[in-house]
DNA sequence: GTCTATAGTTCGATAGAC
DNA sequence: GTCTATCGAACTATAGAC
């Protein structure tokens, strides 16, 4: 019961650094790539050590999970900011290298069950707070009556998914007209921001 | 280089069985669950025998992803012949056993290479296939200038396939808003086919 | 058609040395 | 903080018996 095993702070250099390899592997190899002999490896050091900082792999892996979402958030609270925030969700959505790691988490939620629980309380929160800003846009009229912040933001985050999800598979076909629709959608929804041409003068 | 070993043969009823013994585990655990070892023991044979009917692990997948395709054409040809072929292209892609399949394969496409071709190419072939049908539907006016089917196609696929991902893990906040819009604006491009009231008395 | 047996890998996790 | 050494488990793939 009481063992004699040792473990390592978290605000380690090292403990950064595999975290770093353990991200890697899962983008470059996917989620079943990620062994503490590989993570190791990538950093030149020893399996021993990885679980020196987490006691087990599904530590490893949830650890990146929460770092993942907390930069995540710093950008979610960016957009929120933004003149235009259904185009910067929609821009935050679309970004290759974060979504692909938030879809390979997914995927992983069904083999791994200790990062279902987490993914599905971390997304809960940050589709609140996108909501949030989704209806400062559409207002309360009859707009956001038949389009509800809450669906909208479900839904431009939908679309982004699916397409980096599709192009990592190199599925193309169709993208570039899809894209043009959200854009052409978007740009409807955010007249205020849609860019002009200059007023003309009063005749 | 040449070996004494067997194989058995393509129409088998046992193959067909270890086939669906591994559509289940990658449903159940996801893909990183299946192995030959667990394949046969749900089906209650030995690990030696899956390797009879599949020269390797990657052979026994590539072959459910192509069983799976086979049987997702056949579908998309019935819903091509649909009298709301965008309705049937939303149903279709929101059922949530056959999709979950799919974006299981997609992931593991990151991690068998072998895998990643073989979906690439079906994708875009069933992708014709659906456009085809979409644009019987949005005709070639200034809608479909607007809102090109091809573009269509893939945006509904997108949405359904986001929506089961996100309930595989759990997720469900803003899910019944964004159906909402989905079906509301899928009434609105398919106005001939939208239920209606018996048309009222002329004044 | 299905099995036993087995060689060779890779893996998670731990104790204890340095 | 990092390593060596190690146990036990699960895995792929093959040959050959039944």
């Amino acid at each position: 019961m009481n063992s004699t095993r040792r473990f390592g702070p978290e605000n380690s250099a090292t403990r950064t650094l595999l975290l770093d390899a353990t991200a890697q592997l899962m983008l470059d190899e996917g989620y079943a790539a990620v062994s503490t002999r590989r993570v190791a490896k990538i950093v030149g050091l020893t399996p021993a050590l990885v679980h020196y900082y987490f006691r087990t792999t599904d530590d490893l892996l949830v650890a990146l999970y929460r770092r993942t979402t907390e930069q995540n958030l710093e950008r979610l609270k960016a957009a929120q900011n933004s003149p235009a925030p259904l185009t910067a969700l929609w821009e935050l959505s679309a970004d290759a290298v974060r979504t692909s790691l938030t879809i390979e988490f997914m995927a992983l939620a069904n083999h791994r069950k200790a990062i279902k629980v987490e993914i599905a309380r971390y997304a809960e929160f940050a589709r609140g707070m996108q909501a949030h800003a989704v209806a400062q846009v559409l207002g309360d009229g009859m707009l956001a009556t038949d389009f509800p912040p809450i669906g909208v933001t479900v839904l431009i985050a939908a679309v982004a998914r699916s397409l980096v999800m599709e192009e990592n598979v190199g599925i193309h076909g169709g993208h570039a007209e899809a894209r043009a629709i959200v854009e052409l959608l978007l740009r409807r929804a955010q007249p205020d921001h849609a860019p002009k041409l200059p007023p003309a003068p009063a005749s």
